[in-house]
DNA sequence: AACCACACCTGTTCGC
DNA sequence: TGCGAACAGGTGTGGT
């Protein structure tokens, strides 16, 4: 699924392929993909064409084009959401949800999207950074990331660790997976209030968070199943290094206990039993 | 105000 | 063999 790690890696190959290109055209071949446009799929179409894409930014699990104008397109990949560089004119896909072709007749830009789950919006005037999140917190990998602020959101809420972590206006960037390895590097389980965290213990959490992030962007992110590929529609591999995530009954790589699978929020916490002890009254 | 459950999706896997 | 249920899960919304 794309995390942070994932839409950085995005933004790297959209950076490559994308940037300084003038849009000469904008297909939209399922509605959903730009549900978020209220004034909907034909001005979106509209409003896009003739514009120069200057630069990728990313905020969290979001990126945005940022235009020539100081306007944006603002992307989330969602679940399944991927972009792909391909040949003009290139073959129609299933699940081929937006095309974009350029004045220079180079490669088309492909939205692809299984579950539909994510999507795109034109913002006008948010090339710095679109209206629609500026209540997203700032990610761990943002130079500007401010560490104690984030200890002390973490703390003040009342609430379990991994709620805390999953929530975008705390940290952004962190999903399922990072979140449950970056709780077994510290030994948390997903469940210990937050509230009782210590400042050093909610810290270290930021820190195994952030290392996690870092360590899967170098590895090209985790493609868990066939979903989640890069703008040439490659895998990362970083699926390789996973402690906790997807490994129900495997060893934990610390102590060999097996790693135990519980419901949690609609899906589901990876964890050892033994490293990450609940907390007491569970 | 803060927190939480749920809807939104579809392709694949699992159990009967 | 076939079919329905379960599963994957990020985000916005509406309810408590």
């Amino acid at each position: 699924m794309p995390e942070l790690p994932e839409v950085e890696v995005v933004r790297r190959g959209l950076t490559a392929h994308a940037a300084g290109r003038r849009i000469s055209g904008v297909q939209v071949f399922h509605d959903r993909a730009v549900r978020r446009h209220i004034e909907g799929p034909a001005d979106f179409q509209a409003v896009l064409t003739g514009h120069r894409i200057d630069e990728l930014r990313r905020r969290g699990k979001y990126l945005w084009f940022a235009l020539d104008d100081g306007d944006a397109v603002l992307a989330h990949l969602g679940m399944s959401g991927q972009f792909r560089v391909g040949t003009p004119g290139g073959a129609v896909h299933p699940h081929l949800r937006v095309r974009f072709t350029f004045d220079d007749g180079g490669p088309d830009l492909d939205f692809l999207d299984q579950r539909t789950f994510g999507g795109m919006q034109f913002v006008p005037g948010g090339a710095e950074l679109p209206d629609p999140i500026a209540h997203i917190a700032l990610d761990p990998l943002d130079p500007d990331f401010d560490r104690d602020l984030t200890i002390a959101r973490l703390r003040a809420k009342r609430t379990e660790v991994k709620r805390a972590l999953l929530d975008q206006t705390v940290v952004s960037g962190v999903g399922n997976i990072y979140a449950d390895e970056s709780l077994w590097r510290v030994k948390l389980h997903y469940a210990r209030p937050t509230g009782g965290l210590t400042k050093a213990v909610a810290g270290g959490l930021l820190n195994a968070a952030t290392e996690v992030m870092q360590d899967a962007l170098a590895a090209g992110g985790t493609s868990f199943d066939s979903l989640y590929v890069n703008v040439n529609g490659e895998s990362g591999y970083f699926d390789r290094s996973l402690h906790a995530y997807g490994r129900e009954n495997e060893p934990c790589d610390r102590c060999g206990t097996p790693i135990r699978r519980d419901p949690f929020m609609n899906r589901s916490s990876f964890f050892c039993p033994v490293c990450q002890r609940p907390p007491r009254g569970r």
